[in-house]
DNA sequence: CCCGTTCTAGAATAGCGGTTCGCCAAGGTC
DNA sequence: GACCTTGGCGAACCGCTATTCTAGAACGGG
């Protein structure tokens, strides 16, 4: 019942995302989205309470689109073929994503600054649980058991330093060299030794 | 001649970087800059011509004296110690400065983003080649020769590498763990013996 | 075909923050 | 002391963008 709506909030994300690579966050606006999509600001409003809410939306779905390589590139048996995945994930979502990877370099993660709606605080507050749990794992595989440093390495190792890789690349719009990736997969990995 | 000045261009500058720590770049208006100085807008115009004049004096100013302690770091006979010491560096910095470190973060390099007098661009046209010479000749060292993916390797071990161990705790007000600097500098000594 | 509901549509509103302007103050010089 | 120069001061201006509001359109059900 009600009438067809033009415009879903995936689709409006999706906008988000197309604007997003040029400028940045800063020109991030309501009415840009709505241009890209040919609707009016209105519109946006329909879907999205506040601006803000929108943008943790498209955090959140950025996030768990990312988490989906990440862990199953994580998953590998073999411990170090996993660390060599995971920096070949991030180096092609990078690639492949230079929206979502935009949001993530300027947004990082800035929960706790607002205050949202009931669902999406629990949403915000549970994201990163799969992903600890992942690298708990690791730990235990790797070292035979997680301590906090480790823990801390195993953070570092797959998921800052694989970042910083690809963060000036992000930012900068300029495109990756061959090297990167084993450059970045032997500095993980003793990263993670370091910590043994 | 003329009235003795009450805000130097460098109590203004420090007035940003006071104002930078809580709240970051979004949060940094000519009013609170004014404001932490007890000044009213106007003088603020009476030094520099913009805001974005205004950050892009603090962002070299910042870069600048960054490096000092950088290049000296870097300048250490024994290689891998040269590498120890700029992990240190970067650390303690990012330690003693907030309110640079999160200039950096979040500011990181937009030259060329806007057109600024004849003067300053200038200086951020020349401001990177102090850097690039001594890790051209940290590789000339460390290698026998500088080759461009040697290059880059030593700009990514030595730059974005250790910048990417303090970013997370710069943006998010925690403290550095003290494995940190052991992780990080295994990881940087590996990033460059991968490009060997 | 009327009604409630879900949306589009886009003009109007509100407020923030950069920038400008006019005026006055405080030194120096003649 | 008149005057020139450099600055402080703060109110006013202006554009931009988030947000709201009012009208009306499209659909399903009774």
């Amino acid at each position: 019942m009600g009438r067809p709506p033009r415009f879903s909030a995936e689709a409006i994300l999706d906008a988000a995302l197309d604007v997003l690579p040029d400028g940045g966050l800063d020109a991030l606006t309501i009415g840009r989205i709505a241009g890209r999509l040919g609707a009016p600001t209105g519109s946006i409003y329909h879907r999205f309470p506040s601006k803000s809410v929108l943008i943790a939306h498209l955090w959140l779905r950025t996030v768990l689109r990312f988490q989906e390589g990440f862990l199953d590139a994580l998953d590998h048996p073999d411990v170090d073929e996993a660390v060599g995945r995971v920096v070949r994930h991030m180096l092609t979502w990078s690639r492949e994503c230079p929206g979502e990877g935009r949001l993530v370099a300027e947004h990082w993660n800035r929960q706790g600054d607002e205050d949202w709606p009931e669902e999406l605080a629990v949403r915000m507050s549970t994201v990163d649980g799969r992903v600890a749990a992942a690298l708990a794992d690791h730990c235990e595989r790797r070292y035979g058991a997680a301590t906090p440093d480790r823990l801390y390495a195993a953070r570092f190792a797959l998921m800052h330093l694989p970042y910083a890789a690809v963060h000036v690349h992000l930012l900068e719009g300029t495109p990756q060299p061959p090297v990167l990736e084993h450059i970045t997969t032997e500095a993980s990995l003793h990263a993670l030794a370091a910590a043994g």
